[in-house]
DNA sequence: GTCGTTAGGTGCTACTGTAGCAACACTTTG
DNA sequence: CAAAGTGTTGCTACAGTAGCACCTAACGAC
């Protein structure tokens, strides 16, 4: 996973870009060096360099926020190599009246979505969705279905430093996913999600949620195999 | 707007990851290297290190294409700061019984929609346009409109090299956006844009299209500068 | 199957891009 | 207003990086 020679110029410049798209506010320069604890004239020679990219820029205040070149490689991501943008027209097509689809890819310990659709469609396949935590998603479960136990521990000692196994449950909760092939998730409220994931090399999984009684599970899941083949056919 | 020091590193390694997002297929190390003119040892080590933050991702036959981490990055970026989460609110309100709505950051040459609504609802203020040419967009054009008819030849001197004023007509269209203070676009097939930029420092415009009488001008001019007040205020 | 070519990637070490110190101009706070 | 904090630069030492030589893996042609 970590090369021979990782490139620790680009890994602290990431990071800095990830700690303005995470921050509710804008950042300043000697802020974010405090907070990622890099010595302040470096942290100000990344800063600018992105800027310099228009990954990130000023504020009237000299604080640093993201710039409009990261929105421009975020929907370019959304387009590259295709099956995105497959699976968005098989998705729309596996609209039920009364279930949410959608598709997600997990990073460390959260989902995030690459297409949301509410049953009154008004969210029209948005990507707008928060990444939310893996273990209270069922594509997450699905995703998570994939890595071996001892991966899913050490994703979680890192993570939260307190809950070795990631929270109660979970390890029982992917365990049965990997058996059933599909994770099943109880979101509350009565709301449930069936998801797989896709074939291939793609770490993305999709999945249908809402009220529905347990004789539909077989055929949700059906459904969701047939588009996931569609999804991942050579194109 | 370059710093003393640039970081060349950080410079590279998003080079190669521009390139891999814009990629309509997986990229081999060697490939991406001679794509971007760099060594190829010093590619594959950016390559790994940017895939070892998740930002890539190896495919099964070891070539490159993005991973889930930029997918997490370009989401978060969407909801930093809060102006578009507030804006998307905003102009959810504004929606015409048949006019589009959006809202977009212009990057190079290019605009980024960050939110369009198709009169039918349909895309749910989806963020899943590809960016388009700026000369293309009355968001473009407003925007456009606050660089400095220099700044807007070197833009395109270094863009396309053969149109050093940008695309015909354009420095008539963008001092007329100027003096109007919106920028009126005929998209072409009777179909209009009107687009005015938001204030303060955030880049960004907003505007409506569609088949709309000279009359209505006016009305949608200052509907636009309402919602950009809306967006603007304090939050 | 073999062979040749191209690929992705590593170890070693020279070297140059980067980092940190000292300093400056600017901005904010009390 | 003064003090504190900020964003940023120039200089130069040095350590992170780059490129060479080499390895294993994969692919295509025969």
């Amino acid at each position: 996973m970590l090369p021979a020679q990782p490139n620790q110029s680009l890994i602290d410049g990431l990071a800095c870009l990830h700690a303005l798209a995470a921050s509710p506010a804008a950042l300043g320069s000697r802020e974010l060096a405090r907070l990622l604890e890099f010595e302040p004239t470096r942290t100000n020679r990344l800063l600018k360099t992105l800027a310099h990219l228009g990954l990130a820029e000023q504020d009237e205040k000299r604080k640093y926020r993201v710039g409009p070149a990261i929105h421009v490689l975020g929907v370019e991501s959304l387009h590259t190599s295709g099956f995105i943008d497959r699976a968005v027209e098989v998705l729309k097509g596996l609209d039920g009246e009364h279930l949410t689809v959608a598709m997600g890819v997990l990073w460390q310990d959260v989902v995030c979505y690459l297409y949301h659709q509410y049953p009154s469609h008004t969210d029209g396949g948005t990507v707008r969705h928060r990444p939310v935590p893996a273990s209270t998603s069922g594509l997450g479960l699905a995703l998570m279905a994939q890595m071996s136990d001892d991966e899913l521990r050490a994703l979680y000692a890192v993570r939260s430093g307190a809950q070795r196994d990631g929270p109660t449950g979970l390890l029982e909760q992917v365990a049965d996913a990997r058996r059933q092939g599909y994770a099943l998730f109880a979101a509350g409220g009565g709301e449930r999600t069936i998801a797989i994931v896709l074939g291939g090399s793609l770490h993305a999984a999709i999945g249908v949620s809402g009220i529905f009684p347990d004789g539909d599970i077989p055929g949700l899941v059906s459904d969701l195999r047939s588009a996931a083949a569609q999804i991942t056919e050579t194109g």
